[in-house]
DNA sequence: CCATGTAGTAAGACTATCGTACTATCTCTG
DNA sequence: CAGAGATAGTACGATAGTCTTACTACATGG
């Protein structure tokens, strides 16, 4: 049962965050959207650079991105450095989509906290934070 | 980040049993299968029921069990119960299938325990346990 | 025995994803 | 400094998995 214990507090997340934002006004984000803005550093970042992190090909982050900036929620600027590049970098309309939705975590963060305690809250995160850098590590 | 906290244990399980069930010779199951499995009963399940508990589409469903049932993973009988139903139940090809993604957890739970510790992995697991019972009961 | 409810299917649409293949540009090496 | 190979991104076509709307067949309670 392990894969549905951590499959349900994940897409309750998800969930929670995506009526969140609905409810902001941002009802045309959907989920596979989050991983853009997931991964998008403040400053921006290159197409490839952001397919790799989300583990997506970049086709489909190309994909999502398009929509992302059909909407306004981010823009593509020619790197610099790189002709052959551009840097994607969220808009100020972006941006608070970022705040919110780390507001929404917080507030998650706050009600299993209220349900679990603040201490086994607080070593649900340390676990999972150090499983990811172990898992990420062998990938 | 805590939700990529989640996502990142949760996808690494998810790909290490396609892993082994691909090299087990059972290639052809894809991870929205084994959200069948998961909830089907080894008596076998109405179609309805399994949507229901899998939280999609009856139509979604029945895409996916149709799948597995021309790959000879499940088997549609008439529920004596009910001529409008059938009951989906696994083949022994399907019980091959669940125990093989059953070991596959235990494996994985054993290494993540070799890396975190017994009590961290088992403490882990109940504040999931117990964070999923208060999730669901409140869906 | 009829009205309404439920099990499942059908048809069509859409999102997110992939693989293969391409162009433009960069970088390294002889 | 020229060409070879790597890399950034796009194009095209395919597919999986999901949805909504609408339907048929059967069940059940008054």
């Amino acid at each position: 049962m392990l894969g549905a214990l951590l499959r349900i507090p994940f897409q309750a997340l998800v969930a929670r965050i995506h009526r969140d934002l609905a409810a902001a006004g941002y009802g045309d984000l959907r989920p596979a959207h989050f991983t853009v803005f997931q991964h998008l550093d403040r400053e921006g970042s290159r197409l490839t650079e952001l397919a790799d992190r989300a583990q997506i090909t970049k086709q489909s982050m190309g994909y999502l991105v398009d929509y992302l900036e059909r909407r306004g929620y981010v823009e593509r600027v020619p790197d610099p450095q790189d002709a052959r590049a551009r840097v994607v970098r969220p808009t100020e309309r972006g941006r608070d989509v970022e705040r919110r939705a780390r507001a929404t975590i917080r507030e998650v963060e706050r009600e299993w906290a209220e349900r679990l305690g603040e201490r086994r809250v607080r070593e649900l995160h340390e676990t999972l934070r150090d499983l990811a850098a172990y898992l990420e590590g062998r990938a």
